[in-house]
DNA sequence: TTCATTGTTTACCTATCAGTACAGAAAGCA
DNA sequence: TGCTTTCTGTACTGATAGGTAAACAATGAA
């Protein structure tokens, strides 16, 4: 037959782009099976949990690429500044400009929260401390750069949401331009 | 029987916790005659339309609610000023410092977005729109304070998901003070 | 006190859900 | 070539989903 040799990390990004589009609830079996090309029997033979079991890959492989791509660098560059820059350049086509929403935040909100409540807490926080870290240069002190950290990370979540909301893509650029232009204008004090 | 002589009125409130809680697609029938203390029959016979003319009813009755105690204060407001940090104030009310969900960002999130397509982007559009009229006098143009109305709206529904996520209500109340006095720092301009 | 309206219970329908069982095909290795 | 491991298709399960039908109880106006 047509046996596609699938792998699991070739499955993954597909995976993970069904349970983004429907939500945990929403993702039936019929609908992964239809996105992956693959049946029921193998989809249990890479994944024995079912359907939760696929979450947890799919969350620890987006964890993953934010640890690469965009914490670590935040964590580590040389010039915080370009880091900066580079997580909003990062993110902005990471959730191409609002029209993709972000599964670990709307997993947070909704039904299925429990069930996957320390991996949303561990994204969130490592965010939030990452980008506290490249902040504390232009901030006073290390609660200050906290602070500001939160309300980046809470201003993309919203970006999406109210870009989603309203259809319209430009308001997300539009936000994050403002939180990009607001950052770097303090240098300047 | 126990005839409790229900009305659309009272049975709409608990509709909305329910979906709050579980979103569109994760509240089931059953979830709901829990709640509500009705049995299908009743529903049905307030609802011809099943679940999806509830939503409608539940969306309805948010509108009504942020239109009057939101976003008419925000528009014909003498004081600007006092009338955002009313809605400040009540917000936080409302959202119970970021544990209780918004109805409507997460339908915007969620699968049956398209279902509802139009109020979403109507209940953001409005809210927009009033805190922008009410920002214009602190503003240069018209367009800055959209923007800056934009803002403060992700700004809210960022801090829902992050609250949530972390489960720490007091990142919800942080990012709403820094955004209020933020907004009364610039009275001093 | 009749009687139509309004509200409620119960039983039932079909579709789909996540998950299981298992036979069997492909692939890798000998 | 054989044989084992890895993978896949099909058929099935029990549970629950949303929704329907219709008999029946409470209510309020005549």
């Amino acid at each position: 037959m047509a046996r596609s040799v699938a792998e699991k990390a070739d499955i993954l990004p597909l995976l993970a782009e069904v349970f983004r589009e429907h939500g945990y609830e929403g993702t039936s079996l019929s609908l992964i099976t239809q996105a992956t090309g693959l049946g029921k029997g193998s989809l249990y033979h890479f994944f024995p949990g079912g359907k939760e079991e696929m979450m947890v890959a799919v969350l620890a492989s987006i964890d993953l690429w934010f640890e690469t791509e965009i914490f670590q660098p935040l964590q580590n560059a040389a010039s915080p500044d370009v880091a900066i820059d580079a997580m909003f350049t990062a993110v902005r086509t990471y959730f191409a400009s609002g029209q993709r929403v972000c599964l670990v935040g709307l997993l947070g909100l909704s039904d299925s929260r429990d069930r996957f409540a320390e991996a949303i807490r561990r994204y969130f926080a490592r965010w939030v401390e990452a980008l506290a870290i490249a902040l504390r240069h232009r901030e006073q002190t290390n609660q200050a750069a906290r602070e500001h950290a939160e309300q980046i990370v809470a201003g993309i979540q919203g970006a999406i949401v109210l870009a989603r909301a309203l259809d319209a893509p430009d308001v997300f650029d539009r936000i994050l331009n403002e939180m990009s232009s607001r950052q770097t204008a303090k240098s300047g004090e």
